[in-house]
Parts: structure tokens; sequence; C-alpha cells
DNA sequence: CAGTGAGCGAGCTTCCGCTTGACTT
């Protein structure tokens, strides 16, 4: 017999709060959420009031059922999910899917994970709340229609498997919008001048600059010209004292930003080294969108502050949520104890915990205390004066512990101490240089600036961000890659005494670190959605519908009537859209072939995007390079696709010929392929011997990875993960209990015959050569792994009570 | 990993938000 049943959402959470109250409580967890609606069909029932058909989730039976049990024999449960829409939600699905009565159930619910709180809770227990239920429902069901009816319209008219859906498909269109401008915008060349000059009483050197550009070379010359004659006064000298305050603690959103500037990391690697820490009790739950802090937060690190470095430093500070949408059910993301400066673990949890644990710190410390100053020169004969800014830092206050990064920097070297001017002081030249520029893009989105872009348009929850990313990267919407840049020359003027100087420098533009870029795809599905769904494309889709669920949490409207509201245009739109559209490749003609006179066309085909000539008996296709868009390709760049494969001759009695790949250029000789070298090659121009020379490499280290090879061709290779077998391009695993070497033929045999059989019966799935096949059959055959091991280790646990 | 790009038709795909593991060729 049980006293008392509390069930939370997060196990680390259950661990905590066991400990919080005592041996007459049972503390256990529903790992999220439980029920959802129908996997397989709509589960709406749009004729019965849009009555949603809920099931238990296949990863949830073995909860839902230990659950049951406990509550079943608990005199009180107390179902403890988040404070917020889906909290809620959990709360009444639990209730429905373990029968629980309403006498001895009861809601509570806390959003700090103290002990008083915790106890608060349990002495103000309150009942489910129906309506916030109804909002949470209203969310999914809306999420549903729209995923599950304008998906299939993308299957008909674009392409098989694509998705669409109220976050993933406006993600996507914020990366379509933003390389459309990049693309439109015009490059300007200017000129920036700097200077550096010497007081005249101490000969103490500073910088300054000229805020205008100037457009040509000329414009600058006549400028230098003047500065060589001139003489530089300080017309003015500005002095203000200025504060900085430190940034919040972080929500997800500001973690992923700061760990993927700071750290380099993506927005999945910062929540799963987040999940290990949180896991072992070193931070409080990392999927929040709140800034707030607990007392006791405040309070610890206070007492930090003041201990390490002096009460001077010391300022509690509570913040207050500004973001759209924001639910608020956790703390802010903090150290749970302050007191533990560093953690065991690896370099990465290290260096995340210390992000952490500084952020939270420098957000309880004093401001900073700056002295802004600003200088002005004035050039005789000229109106354009140099300007220097300097600042000193009166009290560091937070900044000797934190500093916030911004996606923005660029290097300058504005903190720049200056020396001692007064206004009327004439000053003395020592070097000023102009360099030419180019103005700069609209920069492409990283994950985490996209994060941070979602978050502002309230698209998106803190547990979803990362999953939404790595979604629209799986369908082939958009691609995280690094460019090149290119490089340019550019011009460099120098007035040193009294000569001027020209220059010519080599500098690099356009070079892309882990950027998002669309790829044909994505714009071409952009599109088709912008047009015919043009209301659930509208950045504001998702906060008017905040707006109705709210109004459905206050109990003011019936969820089923603002469904109902939007469903009957939606779907009648859905209709019309799949009887009037036309299917869509985004074709588009770039032009006519000098040589055979016919049409050069682009086109997404069905192995993607493509470029044609011609059409009927004598087209030709030739597939796009990376980084080319169907949109910007032009009809040169097209035609150059055509060159390829190119003969080089005959080696071993076999063609030798180059080619460009989805991986970059290759070298084909008797169905092998060897990549060229970066750098050094070129598939334009490489020759025979030079061609013939990479393919006796790759022999080379292609020995070194075959362990045995028989003579039916099996193989056995050294790979990542060990040795495995290789036969007729499929791969196998070698049971751990063999070891490779020692494998003969029959044995190999036997492994490839055995894996062969377990593939066909596991997966129905007619094997295909696309990407998508191949995971959905990788899915299926975990899950019925999974399924299996669940069962198992059920049944050790009822064998050990 | 890198050739490909017709057409038919069966059977499949798909959403967003809550949570953790499992396991890689």
């Amino acid at each position: 017999m049980i006293e008392n049943l509390v069930i939370v959402e997060s196990p680390a959470k259950a661990k905590t709060i066991e400990r919080f109250l005592g041996s007459n409580y049972t503390v256990k967890s529903s790992f999220g959420h439980i029920r959802d609606l129908e996997k397989k069909d709509l589960g709406i029932d749009i004729e019965n009031n849009f009555q949603p058909k809920y099931e238990i989730s296949a990863d949830k039976k073995a909860v839902v059922k230990e659950l049951k049990a406990l509550a079943k024999e608990a005199k009180t449960v107390w179902l403890a999910s988040d404070e917020d829409r889906e909290g809620e939600a959990i709360a009444w699905h639990l209730f429905e899917a373990l029968k629980l009565k309403p006498e001895n159930t009861k809601r509570i619910v806390f959003h700090e994970i103290t002990k008083d709180a915790i106890l608060h809770a349990i002495q103000n227990p309150r009942n489910i709340d129906r309506n916030l239920v109804n909002a949470q429902q209203a969310r999914r069901v809306l999420d549903r229609l729209v995923g599950f009816e304008v998906s299939p319209v993308l299957w008909k008219k674009v392409k098989p498997s694509l998705s669409a859906g109220r976050v993933q498909s406006v993600a996507v269109k914020l990366i379509v919008e933003r390389e459309r401008e990049i693309n439109a915008f015009k490059e300007q060349q200017y000129y920036k001048v700097n200077g550096i000059f010497e007081t005249a009483a101490e000969q103490a050197e500073f910088k300054a600059d000229v805020e205008e550009r100037f457009d040509t070379k000329e414009h600058t010359l006549e400028f230098l010209e003047i500065c060589k004659k001139a003489q530089f006064t300080v017309s003015q000298v500005e002095t203000k004292p200025s504060v900085r305050k430190p940034s919040p603690p972080f929500t997800t959103s500001t973690l992923q930003q700061e760990a993927s500037r700071k750290l380099g990391f993506s927005v999945s690697q910062t929540m799963a080294v987040a999940q290990k820490l949180y896991e072992r009790g070193y931070i409080t739950y990392m999927r929040t969108d709140s800034v707030n802090l607990s007392d006791l937060a405040i309070r610890s690190a206070k007492a930090v502050i003041c201990q390490t470095l002096g009460e001077r430093y010391s300022k509690s500070r509570q913040f207050t949520t500004q973001s759209k949408g924001a639910q608020e059910a956790h703390e802010a993301i903090r150290p749970t104890y302050m007191d533990k400066t560093a953690i065991e673990g690896d370099r990465n949890e290290q260096a995340l915990y210390e992000l952490i644990y500084k952020r939270m710190l420098a957000s309880q410390m004093a401001d900073a205390e700056l002295e802004k100053t600003n200088i002005t020169i004035r050039v005789s004969g000229s109106e354009i004066p140099f300007m220097a800014s300097g600042e000193v830092v009166i009290f560091d206050g937070f900044l000797r512990m934190y500093r916030e990064s911004h996606d923005d920097e660029h290097d300058d070297e504005k903190t720049t101490l200056l020396p001692q001017i007064n206004k009327g002081n004439v000053v003395n030249r020592k070097l000023i240089t102009a360099t030419e520029q180019y103005t700069q893009h609209p920069p492409r989105y990283t994950e985490a600036s996209l994060v941070k872009k979602m978050e502002t348009l309230g698209i998106g929850r803190p547990s979803t961000y990362a999953p939404t990313i790595t979604t629209i990267q799986n369908r082939g919407y958009i691609i995280k890659e690094s460019r090149e840049g290119v490089e340019k020359q550019i011009q460099q003027l120098e007035l040193k005494e009294d000569s001027i100087q020209v220059f010519t420098l080599k500098k690099t533009f356009g070079t892309e670190k882990k950027k998002l870029f669309p790829s044909d795809m994505g714009m071409v599905v952009t599109d088709f959605l912008d047009s015919h769904f043009p209301n659930i494309m509208n950045y504001n889709f998702t906060a008017q519908a905040e707006e109705a669920l709210d109004d459905i949490a206050e109990g003011d409207i019936e969820w089923q009537k603002m469904i109902g509201q939007f469903y009957s245009p939606f779907h009648d739109n859905i209709e019309k859209t799949l009887k009037n559209s036309e299917r869509n490749t985004g074709a588009r003609v770039l032009g006519t072939d000098p040589v055979s006179g016919e049409t050069v066309s682009v086109r997404i085909g069905r192995f993607g995007p493509m470029a044609q000539i011609g059409e009927g008996e004598k087209v030709r296709y030739a597939g796009l390079r990376k980084g080319q868009l169907m949109e910007t390709l032009t009809l040169a760049e097209a035609l150059e696709l055509f060159k390829f494969p190119r003969k080089l001759g005959m080696f071993e009695d076999k063609e030798v010929s180059v080619g460009i790949g989805r991986f970059g250029p290759y070298i084909k000789h008797n169905n092998s392929f060897v990549s060229l070298k970066k750098g050094e090659d070129d598939p334009a121009s490489i020759s025979l011997e030079t061609a013939i020379q990479r393919i006796e490499e790759k022999r080379e280290s292609d020995k070194n990875k075959q362990i045995k090879v028989f003579a039916n061709g099996i193989m056995i290779l050294n790979g990542r993960f060990g040795p495995y077998i290789s036969y007729e391009k499929k791969n196998f695993k070698i049971p751990k209990t063999l070891k490779a070497e020692e494998l003969t033929q029959e044995e190999c045999q036997t492994i490839i015959e055995k894996e062969n059989s377990k593939k066909t019966t596991s997966s129905k799935v007619k094997s295909r050569t696309t990407k998508a096949s191949a995971k959905s059959k990788k899915t299926n055959t975990k899950t019925t792994v999974k399924a299996t091991k669940a069962k198992k280790t059920k049944k050790e646990d009822t064998t050990d009570r």
C-alpha cells in the first residue's frame, strides 16, 4: 500500500522531489505526454465537433501500466506536471488514462524545485483547469489539421514524403527570404579612412576614424591630399558616464545562442550536454522560456559574490520574461548549487557549466560603470572630421564575471583608452590609411540565430527548437554548411609623412561558417505554400492563434468553436488547391544553347534539381552542383554542367573519366571512384597521369583498410566502429563473440545470410534508393528492438519485487 | 557516396510538444 503517489514529468525531477518529501510519498515520472492523437490517421472526428481520438503513445505503454498499478493502491494521487498548457493537459491525460478518481486526485504546481515551494504546493492543491486543457487540445488539433492536411497536398503537387507545419514551414520561409534578400543585395564599394594621431605634448598615440564613407578612389585621394597639408585640431571633447547592466540568466534560447557563439555548439549539441548536466543535478531544467530565479538561488548567489568579490559587487535582481508567448513553467537555467564553481565531466560539459554559472552569477552582480569619451578632430580645409571614441571602465561590476557576445561583432576596437586631450589641442597625424571595402549583405542565419528569430516571432517552444531545426534539415529544405569566400584584390592608400602610396592587398570576402542555406526544394515548397496558404505562412499566424488559445484558457470561447472558424475556410482551400493547382517543379527557362539551339532549363526532377537541354529524343540532363540554386543559376553555369563527365584516356584497358558529383570532383575508373585532391587538382584540366596517380594512391590506402578478402568478393574491412563484413555493397555487423581476423569464408556467409533474412522480415518496405526510405527502415527496426527491450526490463522489475 | 531523369500503380509519407534512452558501419 502506498500513501501518496506524486507524478511529475521528468525522472530527474522525481528523484529530487522524493528526497524533499520523505518516505510517505512515492514520486514517479510520466516522461512527458503519455497520450496523443492517433498516430496513423487524422485522429480527429471532424464530423463530430472535432472530437479528438487519443491513444496511449507506443513508447509510454509500460509507463502507463506501472503508474496505473501504483495509482490503484495509492490513497492520494498528486498530479504535479508543469504549470503551463502542456503540463495541464498531461495532468488531464493522466487522470483519464489512469482512470483516477476525483475524490483522491489532487493537482499541484510549483515552478521551482525547492523544498519550500513543494511543501507549499502540497498545502494548496487545486483541480485540473479544464479551460487550460482545452486550450492545449485546440493547439494540438490545430497543428494536426495543418500538418496532416497540407502535407498530402505537397505529396501530390510537389514530391512525396514532404512535410508542412505551422512551425517548420515558417522556419524554412525565414531562411528562404533571407537568401533572396542576399541575392537581391547589390554590394557597394567604398573607402574607409582610419588614422593614427599623437598628442603634441606627450606624443601619446591614439586611433581616430572618419565616419563618412568615400564612394570613389578619386574622392578618397582628394581627402588625403587635403590631410597632407592640413592641421588637425580637437574641436570637441565629450565625456559622459554610462552604465551597463548584466543580461538575465539563461533560457533555452539564449543558452543555445551563447553556446553557439562562445563554444561553437550546435543547438542540439547544447541541449544534449545540458541534459547531462541536468540529470546529474548540476543545473536546473534546460527547457525553459523563463528568466525567473528562486529566492534561494538569488540569496546563495549573493553569498558567493559577497564572499569572493566583496559586497560592492553584489546586486540582487529578479528578471521578468519579455519573450512572446512564454509559459514560464520553470525557472531560468542556472546552477543548482551556486557554491559549485566547477564540475566533473568532459570538456564540453565543463565549458557549458562554466557558461551557465558565470551568466547566473553575473546576473546578480552590480552594474558596470563606464566613462565614454568622444573626440572630434577638425581637419583644416575640409568639412569631414575624424572621430575617436574611448571607454574607461570606472568600476567593472558584472563584467568581471561575464561578457555577452553578439552576432554582429566586428572586432571594433572602440574600447581603447584615449590619452588626455583638451578642446583646442593640435594633434599630429602619424599615419592615415584608406582601405577599399564592400558593403555587406544581411547575414545568413545560424541555427542559434534562427532560434532567436523564431522566439521573437513566438514560433516553437524551448523543447522543439532543436528538433525543428533537425527536421527541416532532414527534409532537405535547408542545409547547414560552411562555404569558402572569394578572394578579392583591394586597394589601400597610405598617407605617411609627405607621400601617399597605393598598395594592393588580397582579402577574402563572404566566408560562411555553419550557416543555413535553403535548398531548391525549400524554395519551391515555400513559394507553393506562400501562394496557396498565405494565412498559415504569415509570421503572425502563431501569435494570433496564441491569442485565441488564451481566450479558450480564460473560458471566454469554446475550443471547438475556435477550431471550426479556422477549419472551414482552411479545408475549402485544401480542396481548391488539390483541384486547381499545377504540379510544381520550380521549372525555369535559362536561355538557348548556342551549340544546338535547344532550350536550356532547370527544374526539380526525381533525383533533385537538374538542368536540361532540349526535349524528346535528344534531351540531355545534368544534376546541379553543391551550392548551386535553380533560382540563381545562369545560362553559362548551366552549360558548364554538361562538360562533365570528361574522358581522359585509358588505364589498364579501362576508361578513365573525370566527373563532378554531389561530393565534389571525382575520377571514375573500372567502376570505382576516387576523389580529386582539393586545392591541387582541377577537374577541367587534370591530366591522365595525375588521375592514374590518384587511382594508385587510393588502392594503397584501401589495402590498409582490408583485413581479409575472400575469393567470392566477401571482404572484412576496418571501419569507423571496428571491423565489419562488406559484400555486394552492403555492410554486415560481426557479432562481438567472434574475432574478425579468424573468420572463415563460410562463417561470413552465414552472418550475411542471417542478417539478410532478418532485414527482409523486419521491414516490409521494399528497398528503394531514396534517403527517406532508408531512414524509415532504420526507425522501423529501431522501434521493434526498443519494444522487445522494454518488455524484458519490465519482466525483470516484477521478479525483483 | 559519385551513372539516373519513362510511366503505371500499390502502399507509404506528414504535424507540434512533453519527456528519455538506444545505438550507429
